[in-house]
DNA sequence: TAGATTGTTAATCGATTAACAATC
DNA sequence: TAGATTGTTAATCGATTAACAATC
């Protein structure tokens, strides 16, 4: 029985909120209280958690050492995830060096770009490497994930580029809509999405 | 009767579809091809496009043109919102950057920052101002939409601030959940719930 | 103990998909 | 005309929510 992509969704959130616990020393949390900080339903913390096999005690809750453990291993987070960059411009340099990524077993060790004039330099710590060494550093570093932060045009070349170069996953941040075999897991982060949702319910305030 | 969030997240791609498909100079599309064209179901697409109003003609599909209308219409993408961003380090940089938004009808006209060595300078073409102009400029150019793109630990603050100066969105990239009225449309863009869901795709096909 | 919280089972809700008549 | 495509109505599917007994 698969873990729900909505409940996945969630994980995130509340990772971040237990290790901030942890810090705090707190021993247990209830998913009450880990819902009202959240804005989410008591019952769906219960019914989210309750997906990692993790179980409380009643008036008591959850082990917050436990629950941080086994979240992250249902995330895949528990040993972290060596990934590269291609895409060496305004958003790959902030990808670069973003400082959240070391939360979520995702550390990129590696950026690649058309550019001649970047090759050599880095961003932040990451160093930036030319394009024709892609395929060996994929190779060599046995590299599953690949970061796309290319201008849309470029998007699907790269993709093919990756796919041929033995990638298992994309996490594509290029407005487009590229296309990869079917094995391949693909993800896209858009910003037009996330501000479609904003700009719709924007629209529904304003015409209340 | 509401359009779903899942159908307005669609609709960017449509749209950018869409918009290719008339600098071609193509006048109708099928359902049928659009559905091919994003990996996703004939069903889906007409059940989407009928909630846009557009009407279409057997054997032939839908105007081009009209539906590109409809669609940033009910999107609200229709008249350009300008808004602010608050932090001018890596990631507000390259939002301010973004090329993408142009075809979203968001413009960013002003970033904000606490950093004084920074006011003065510009993100692209972005000016960059100190916070204390904030208040002012928002009332003064009536700014719906505030973007964040400061650290987790200042995100809650501005967003205080962003509130009594009286925004009525806000577009979160801290990697935090700040809190909010509940009068004021709050859209979270998370880079590790992107990385979550691709993490546990990964993880899946790994254990199949 | 009393009462808050858990875990489970069932009900509800909403989106996706299927079926099919209408139509160009 | 024949056949591809639309629009609608109903069925299915999956996630959320409700109800409630179990328990610490």
């Amino acid at each position: 029985m698969q873990i729900p992509i909505p409940t996945i969704k969630r994980f995130p959130s509340y990772l971040r909120l237990l290790k901030l616990y942890k810090k705090q020393g707190m021993i247990h949390i209830s998913a009450t209280m880990l819902a009202n900080e959240l804005g989410l339903k008591p019952i769906q913390v219960r019914k989210d958690i309750s997906c990692t096999g993790i179980e409380g005690r009643p008036r008591i809750g959850f082990e917050v050492e436990a629950l941080i453990a086994m979240l992250e291993e249902q995330l895949g987070w528990d040993n972290s995830s060596e990934a590269i960059l291609v895409g060496s411009g305004h958003l790959g340099s902030a990808l670069a060096r973003y400082e959240g990524f070391d939360g979520y077993g995702l550390k990129i060790i590696a950026s690649f770009d058309l550019n001649t004039a970047k090759v050599g330099t880095f961003l932040g710590e990451v160093p930036v490497f030319s394009m024709e060494k892609l395929p060996s550093f994929v190779l060599e570093n046995r590299i599953h994930i690949a970061i796309i932060a290319v201008p849309a045009q470029s998007a699907q070349d790269v993709a093919d580029l990756l796919v041929k170069s033995g990638i298992l996953a994309i996490w594509n941040f290029a407005p487009v809509d590229i296309k990869v075999p079917g094995d391949i897991v693909l993800q896209r982060t858009d910003l037009a999405v996330s501000f479609a949702v904003l700009s719709a319910k924007v629209k529904r305030k304003m015409s209340d």
